[in-house]
RNA sequence: GCCACUGUAGCUCAGCCUGGUAGAGCGGCUGAUUCGUAAUCAGCAGGUCGGGGGUUCAAGUCCCUCCAGUGGCUCCA
């Protein structure tokens, strides 16, 4: 009865001991200072219940909210505690699954809508069970009886019919609530004080488009009440930030009922698209880019040929005009690949960059619009590069390179994710293998960390993309890169290579910025609407004490923009302190108060924005100083 | 596009549950104040309550419908 096990510990000790002591016991005489809350261990590798009793030998380890796993299992029985208070107020509703994910968890129901009155139910039940610190309780179970406990859910005995046979089949009873469940879980209800619902949804069940619908509802767990009020602050922060409401504040863009997804620009957003493209068109001419501007619509027929008619024509506009049918370009290519078609091309003419900014139209269904971020019209920092099939890694190095510069000017943190081929492709597998094999081969061979996503590329090429996150930590897709051999091909494109034959360019769509819209959404959250002074629509705001200084203010003003400064003046009949006030809340980096003293010296007081107080110095040295800020296009004032 | 929720002054919101024909703060305008670094005082203007239809003696309020927005789902730069 009394067997010999050993129980190795994470630091190496091992122990001997007698069955029947459960994992966590063996976790605390092995440390009885803790590790702060541990929620459940792993025994030789696989995550337990603390109630787990070791039968055999074997290795022990804690699992706290600090490794993913031990974070997944908090957020696991947080669902349970969800669908138990879901099935005491609807005792009709039939709970699917509830997995965690990487923000928190959820669970899907199926049971009829959702009222906000449901969720104030659920979070109160919630709390009712934390504070009956309910057990968490593992059921080991035959098939039979299995089904006959799952019984009425029809969504479990699928489940189970999915387990495979003579694999063990568990429920876990948390109070009067019994759910179907691999576990592990957290030992009671007490764990789960740090909960919090985010909020429901309708969704379809398996995610796809004609599902059954289904009840989501959304939270996210934490060991402790004082973790999950950090995160519900910084989240506050968060949502602040929102670039809709900073562009609304800042009057940089609108929209309106009757244009949906569609931008206004104001003037001082406009600002900001005009120096980001000139940001771009100086890296262009660094680079050897040429730009180009080729018509917002074609006839069907260009579209017949690129491939969008039949794979992207369900998101264009599209039109008519004499008795044909005209469609808004979604993309830029078929302009670019009609421009290098236009006479005969020479190797010596490759690679061949032709930039556009043009605006794009794409029909995206209503549900998906939002902000700048997901438009209907928007204009890409894009470009087409015609190279041979030598060039390819060169230029995709190059661009490698523009990522770097590029983003780091914003201060933004990013990353790449690799996309293959999808369900829907044009030509031949065999080019897919060999334009796939590129790109990783330049990812591999930079040293660059990347994701890869099978299935995810455009219908005519794999693509690398870009991704930075919102202030939600949403990630949001910026750049693009894509390997292209299909609309080369489908367009009939050659050059006359040296040794006089004619051959097939390659061409490398890229975006690197993505569009003005949702780099500048993303960009807005990012640093709360303080943009760097060379993006900001207002750069300097003179203060004028007083009226007598007005004459003053005018005459610096005129000065600082012939040094080419944005500047505006403030009225002087409100008090400095709420003028001082009103510029801070439009986030203007540079402001100057002219006063007596200022007028007598020749002097300015230079108040820098996110710095302390300020600076009494000479116009010329502050002029130099916020001139050379903007030149370089510091991120900080 | 799907589901739920929301739509009141330029902005943020109260009023809706329990029908009796609109209210606050900020912003704007006017006047006073001329001030040394995050909100000076007073007055005035501003809304056919998202559009349409219905119920009712009476609709911002109840019902239907369309549009838009928000949160998710799917999709995507």
């Amino acid at each position: 009865m009394s067997a010999e096990i050993s129980v190795t510990y994470p630091d190496g000790r091992t122990v001997s001991t007698v069955v029947g002591p459960t994992a966590g016991e063996l976790l605390r005489k092995w440390n009885p200072e803790g590790f702060g809350p541990v929620l459940a261990a792993t025994w030789d590798g696989r995550p337990v219940d603390l109630s787990f009793v070791p039968a055999s030998s074997g290795t022990l380890a804690p699992l706290t909210f600090r490794e993913r796993a031990g974070r997944d299992i908090l957020q696991h029985s947080a669902a349970h505690l969800v669908a138990k208070a879901i099935v005491e107020r609807i005792p009709n509703a039939l709970p699917t699954a509830g997995p965690p994910t990487e923000e928190g968890f959820y669970y899907d129901f199926d049971v009829r809508p959702l009222t906000p009155e449901d969720l104030d139910a659920v979070r109160a039940a919630m709390d009712r069970a934390v504070a009956e610190d309910l057990r968490f309780e593992r059921v080991e179970v035959d098939r039979a009886e299995a089904a006959r406990l799952a019984g009425s859910n029809p969504h479990k005995l699928g489940y189970l019919a999915d387990i495979p046979p003579g694999s063990p089949v568990s429920f876990y009873r948390t109070g009067t609530f019994l759910d179907l469940c691999l576990g592990p879980h957290v030992p009671s209800t007490k764990w789960l004080a740090g909960v919090h619902i985010l909020g429901f949804s309708a969704i379809t069940a398996g995610g796809v488009k004609d599902g059954d619908p289904r009840q989501r509802i959304r939270g996210v767990g934490f060991p402790t009440k004082p973790e999950l009020a950090e995160f519900l602050k910084l989240r506050a922060v968060a949502e602040a930030r929102d670039h809709r409401t900073l562009g609304q504040k800042l009057e940089l863009f609108s929209f309106s009922d009757e244009a949906p997804g569609f931008p206004f620009w104001h003037p001082n957003g406009m600002v900001i698209v005009r120096e980001l493209e000139r940001f771009v068109s100086e890296h262009y001419s660094e680079d050897g880019y040429r730009e180009i501007r080729t018509p917002l619509m074609f006839a069907k027929s260009v579209f017949e040929r690129s491939g969008h008619w039949e794979h992207y024509r369900q998101n264009m506009f599209l039109t008519e005009a004499d008795g044909r049918e005209f469609g808004w370009k979604p993309m830029n290519c078929p302009g670019a690949m009609m421009i290098f078609q236009s006479r005969a091309r020479s190797y010596r003419e490759l690679p061949l960059r032709l930039a556009e900014f043009a605006p794009l139209h794409r029909f995206e269904p209503s549900g998906t619009l939002h902000g700048l971020t997901r438009v209907r019209e928007f204009v890409q920092d894009d470009a087409h590069l015609f190279v041979t099939e030598e060039q390819i890694e060169g230029e995709l190095v190059r661009l490698l390179k523009w990522i770097d510069r590029a983003f780091t000017t914003f201060r933004l943190t990013w990353s790449y994710e690799l996309s293959k081929r999808p369900a829907q492709f044009l030509g031949d597998p065999s080019e897919w293998d060999r334009a796939e094999a590129v790109l990783e081969k330049v990812l591999k061979g930079s040293g660059i960390e990347y994701t890869t996503s099978p299935g995810e590329g455009a219908f005519y090429a794999p693509k690398i993309d870009i991704h930075v996150r919102d202030s939600l930590g949403r990630p949001w897709q910026t750049g693009t890169i894509q390997l292209d051999y299909q609309m080369p091909a489908r367009f009939g494109l050659e050059y006359q290579g040296a040794d006089g034959r004619l051959h097939r360019p390659v061409v490398i769509h890229r975006t690197i910025l993505g569009t003005w819209e949702r780099f500048l959404g993303v960009l807005l959250e990012h640093c709360d609407g303080r943009l760097p002074p060379w993006l900001s629509p207002t750069q300097v705001r003179i203060l004028p004490l007083a009226e007598r200084h007005d004459a003053a203010a005018d005459q610096l003003a005129g000065r600082l923009r012939t040094a080419h400064l944005r500047v505006d003046r403030a009225g002087s009949d409100e008090t400095l302190s709420k003028r001082v006030r009103q510029a801070e809340i439009d986030r203007i980096p540079y402001l100057i108060v002219l006063g007596d003293q200022e007028v007598a010296n020749a002097t300015v007081a230079l108040r820098v924005r996110g710095e302390k107080g300020q600076k009494t110095l000479s116009e010329s040295d502050a002029t130099a100083r916020m001139v050379r800020a903007v030149e370089h296009r510091s991120f900080d004032p």
